[in-house]
DNA sequence: AATGAATGAGAATTCATTCAT
DNA sequence: AATGAATGAATTCTCATTCAT
């Protein structure tokens, strides 16, 4: 995909008209301007990531399954399309961009920070869960889970991964033991 | 920076001279291309991330040591040159970049990732390691440190951040902490 | 004809298109480069070029008719289009030109030369023509009848000349006179 | 040379220095700009040519001896240096050049035209030369004997010549018969 | 004399966008 | 809806020339 492999300034519009198999006037007649395109594509992209995972977290009855369900979805969705890590890592490094704050509102609008904090905390209550910062505690979560997404390209090379795929999968619940480990209290 | 804002593609050599008080004509003087001009400028960044981590790497004498280490430098030169991130970011995402496999090569050399691993299994023959796939664990100590700051603008948002700076400074500990008690054998 | 004129590197691709009355851009829409469009040109004038004077042999029954034919070919063309020639001699004057290798090609191709030489061995071997060596005539034949137009400038001058046209008109019998003369036996 | 090579538009300042081992300040410290430096070069080559020619001709005592010597004079200073005759193509495809009608003033001044034709005419009125159109005969003299070397990378090719020194060394004497028998009275 | 650095004014090329059909 | 042609406004890059030393 033009723009995650490009970002909005790199894509070209006769390149994305040529992938698409139509006519450069056609994505005007569309869609008005190449920022509009952008626009539109990458919020597609990022509402089919966010109902997918919101879905997951519904299914889930208590923290471990909750952390578990959140893995295999993030894992599933950037392994089959690595164009939404690109995406979303070309945005984040742009300085000005009004839609990362959109993302910021649709993502607590979803509720899924909250059902994993509230979570947490009730796990904290009931004294399995050792008295740390929690949003240290996700954030970590959330980049030892995206982070290897983001980074992926690098970390391959130095780990000299053979069967990233294998990895991959491997990494979701290697990511919640560590987790629930560090996190637990002893 | 320009290119950590807008990247290459986004990026005005004409602003670039601008920025730096020079003649536009004087950086092709110096650096022939925009696209070489970039190049060098992000390998002096990214040999200077390194060379950082490497030094304090030297110092430590154990594994929590080397951990604290790491995490400190990594924290104070992204909240000092938030452009790094960035520009690393971008240079991720981009799917036929050579500069990715050349840093590779340059962070296997400076013999950090093996150091840390050498100092994993140490902990782990001395049976204070759990028996867990260390890559991963790898994976996750870096992702856990470096993700936030990709991912900070986003994430700053969904917390609700106030004092960013606060945060930064104890991530470095609450990183070190989950990692040590999520690898560590009970 | 701005290449005939100034050269490849002297042309103006701004002056090209306000000569032809189009945008700029539009002529990279067709030719990718100044300097496809300055060998596409040069092409299709030495096409012409040679198709004409191809023309003319192929209708000459002896010697004499077909270096008339030429020599009237050649002047008409030049006389009406002098871009030609100056066309030619700024390619001829580039030592590592490709176009004039592909120009040799063709002209071979042609026949043009081979006729030409097959018509002076007839005569040679019909007693007609002096036993001298016919690559030089060839030669002193072309030059003959090329050599003013790519000299008129000068020689025009030097010879205070006064109805240039009549003079190349002229030139036509002149010139297949004084070769034949010279070539033939006593 | 790089004016012979690339013409005045296609020189590089930077390249002329390289070439000549010295910063290109000092080329501007000497010759205030390029064209200046262009129009000092192309006039010592020309006034050596026309210094060489003339000179010959000095010691010829009749016609044969005459054209024999312009014949030598020329093959053997185009063939030493043949970026004369690339500079003098170059500056003659230039429609607007004053350096043409300067090197026709001097040439006229030089005398060789005139004594050349006054050669001719000798013969004319002694009966041995034909009564045909002087400035023709003169036209084809000179066009067989400096054309070759104008259009040499074209000739050179389309006849395959092998030996081209050969066959430079051949043209004086095959030029000059091929001219006299043309040109007289049988 | 000599040079590395610097620059203004182009010049080629690109590209999002629009037009005409 | 769909497209080939056309264009204005950049944008990168070049190059003769000048500066400072």
């Amino acid at each position: 995909m033009e723009f995650a492999e490009r970002g909005v300034a790199g894509a070209r519009v006769d390149r994305i008209a040529a992938r698409a198999g139509v006519n450069k006037a056609l994505i005007y007649y569309y869609y008005t301007s190449k920022q509009r395109l952008y626009e539109e594509s990458i919020s597609s992209y990022m509402r089919a990531l966010l109902d997918s995972v919101r879905l997951s977290l519904d299914e889930a009855s208590n923290l471990e399954e909750a952390l578990h369900g959140v893995a295999e979805r993030y894992s599933s969705i950037f392994l089959t399309r690595p164009e939404i890590p690109r995406l979303m890592m070309r945005e984040l490094a742009n300085p000005g961009s009004t839609l990362v704050s959109q993302w910021a509102e649709r993502i607590t609008a979803s509720g899924v920070p909250a059902t994993i904090r509230r979570r947490l905390e009730a796990g904290r209550e009931a004294g399995e869960v050792r008295p740390i910062d929690l949003r240290q505690a996700f954030v970590s979560f959330l980049t030892m889970q995206i982070g290897y997404f983001l980074m992926s390209p690098l970390v391959d090379r130095v780990l000299h991964l053979e069967d990233r795929e294998a990895f991959v999968v491997a990494r979701r619940d290697a990511v919640v033991d560590l987790f629930l480990n560090g996190v637990k209290a002893r």
